[in-house]
Formats: C-alpha cells, structure tokens, sequence
DNA sequence: GTCTATATATGGATAGAC
DNA sequence: GTCTATCCATATATAGAC
C-alpha cells in the first residue's frame, strides 16, 4: 500500500507537463516547481534529484506500454496484423508522450549504458522479438508476404512511426507548416505508414 | 581568395570529429582545443563562440549536400529512381556526419524558428518539393505507382534513413548489439530500405 | 513539509601577459 | 597568435530557518 501524498502527485504531474513540453535538458527544476506551485527545493526533498524524477516518471510509462507490447508480439496474429497493432499501440503511446525518444536517444549518446540499466525495454527486446523475427522467416518462407529482413522490417516500421514525432519542431520549421496543420498531418500517420507496409508486403 | 589559417584548419577539422563523436551538447571547447592540440582560448579568438564555430561547418556541409539533392529531384527520372538516388545521397551524407540530425533536431526543439535562419534547407524543400509531389500525384493517375500520398511517402523515406543512425546509442544497446554489428546493419540499410520502397510503390 | 538563501559544478567566454 | 588565469551564467543540489 504506497502513500502518495498529494504534493509528491502534483510534482509528478507537472514534472510530466514540462518534461513534455520542453524535454530533458530543456525543463527547469524551477520551471517544474512553478507548474507544480511549490519551492523548487521540494522537488529535492521528494525526488533528491532531476535525474530521479524523469525516473520516476519514465518508470510508470514503461510499467504502462511494455505490457502493450507484449501483447503485441505474443498473440497468434500475422505478422501483418501484429505490425499493425504495434504501429497503433506506438504512435499511441508517442502521442501522449513526444518527448521521451528525444530523451532516450540523448541520453544514450551520452552514456549508453544507463539504457540497460534505466529500461527493461532491452530485456523486452530479447524476450519477444527473436520469436517474431523466426514468424516473419515462416511467412515469407510460405509466401505469405513478400521477401522482407525481418529486422529491417522492424527498424523501417519504428523510424517511420517516431521520426515525425521526434524531429516534429524541426520537420514543422523546414516545411513551413503551422502547428496545427503538422498536427493533422500526424493524426495521418497511422494510414499512411500502414498502407506502405501493407503494399511492402503483401504478395 | 579565402586565407584560412593551418591552425584555424585543425581547429576546424579537430572540431568536426569531436561534434560527430560527442554531438552539440555533449561536444566541449576543452576537447576540441586539446584535439587540435591548441588553447581553448584560441577556439574563442578564431570563432568568437562554440555556436559560430558549429556553424562554419555546417555551412560547409550544407554547401556540399544540398547542391546533391537539388540534382536528386530536379531530374527527368521517374519517382522510384528519385527515392533511390535520395536514399543513396542521404545515407551516405549521414554516414560522413552522423551527428547532424540529432543537433538539428535539439536545436529546434529550444529555438524552432533559428532552423530557418542557420540553414538553407526550408528554402530548398520550398523550392524542390512542391514539384516532386505533382510528379507523384501524376505516376500514382498514370498508374505507374501504386496509390501514395506523397507527403508520407517522403517522410516515411526520410524516416527510415535517417532514425537507426539518430538513434544508433540507443538501438545498439536495445538490441544488445556490439558496434561492429551495428554498423553492419546500417551498412545494408540502403538495400533494407530501398526493397521495401519498390515493394510498397510498384503496382 | 515548505520555504529562503546559498553552495556547488559545469562549461563557455574574456582579460591580459607574452 | 597563443598562452594562463579568471570570470560569469546557468542550473542542480543542499543547509537551515520556520
């Protein structure tokens, strides 16, 4: 039974809000306490620190999408409709969370390490996506799909689903296009990726 | 007739290998000054600021790439051969400067609006682009390709180029895949990528 | 628990001697 | 032009009063 004062949810909350808005090396401890509407020193009494914090938040975010993934990639569907459903369950995910592939991806750069250690998402990786790979090799094998590396199918379907999320305020900037009308073209996405798999691969 | 001094050369190269190394942020004064085996105090006498020096070499690579994809799209060949030549120019533009997008891409996200001022790119998409999607429009009427909207076309391509090499720290450690590996992946992107573009656009 | 005030660390930028 | 020494800004983290 964990207690969750009702200061510590606020500070999560809009930790969350600033961190999205602004990312990690953007976001202000101070910035963050302002949105909460306490001292920035209760951010440290609560979470001793910034890194600590994202942790906190990052944690719950992995607790809720992981077992969406595995959901996923263990069902009995083709690998068409598992395609599918992880685009739908990624750019879901990307959606209400843009800013965490820019954090991992920078964080990475620093200190690759920490991934494994701050992310059960290389242990999901190892777990699900070997049984996948060897599902792709029967169905191409069969002549269910078209020829297709099955890890090229993976990095071409998640590039296409995080880039124009990740790169957002830049792709906005080089095309010239106003937030909302970007936002629209994003909402689009999911036909749009989906009907270019689906003509990659079907027969 | 340009002088460029030898010592602002190796500052300049010295500056190249630490920015595709460590990135914009992770890139500090005292590392490209002891790579150029100089005083950090001469970066700032040579270029004023780290800001400016990032500059002069991204404008040297601009001036190089951009001429590149003006020859991409301006040709007589068909979408496909356009894709394929994109594809190829890109790829290798990033594997010279792996670091580039990252660096765009945070700078961006504090600043969007100084994309438009450092850069030529949002003047070449204006330029280049709008044809390039009437010419996809008019294959697709023609059916010479199958139906695409060529906004997601073009993004999805970009996508697939540019994200495993953005996010190579953190797909390296997801996948637990040693650098050698890796590299081997990307080296056989141009094919993994080009097999599912013909696949999803030939009718 | 919550605040004000302050310490500490990092890293870019500058002054001034040579 | 090149160096040493120093400044300064930013932002995280801590001390200590209430």
């Amino acid at each position: 039974m964990k207690e969750t004062s009702d200061t510590e949810k606020r500070i999560l909350e809009a930790a969350k809000a600033i961190f999205i808005r602004d990312g990690w090396h953007g976001a202000r401890m101070e910035d963050i306490a302002r949105e909460a509407a306490v001292n920035k020193a209760l951010l440290h009494y609560y979470f001793r620190s910034k890194r600590k914090l994202f942790d906190e938040i990052f944690k719950s975010l992995q607790e809720d999408f992981i077992p969406k993934l595995h959901i996923v990639f263990a069902g009995e569907k083709s690998v068409l409709e598992k395609m599918e459903a992880l685009v739908e369950e990624y750019l879901e995910m990307l959606q209400k969370n843009p800013f965490i592939p820019l954090f991992l991806i920078n964080e990475a750069h620093k200190n690759p390490e920490q991934v494994v250690q701050h992310s059960v998402i290389p242990q999901f990786f190892q777990q699900a996506i070997p049984g996948f790979f060897s599902q792709v090799q029967a169905e191409v094998a069969a002549g269910k799909i078209k020829p297709v590396q099955p890890l090229h199918l993976l990095l071409n379907t998640l590039s296409m689903c995080v880039f124009p999320v990740l790169a957002r305020p830049m792709l906005q900037q080089i095309m010239q296009l106003e937030e909302s009308v970007y936002q629209e073209i994003l909402a689009q996405r999911k036909a749009g990726i989906m009907a270019f798999i689906k003509a990659a691969l079907q027969p």
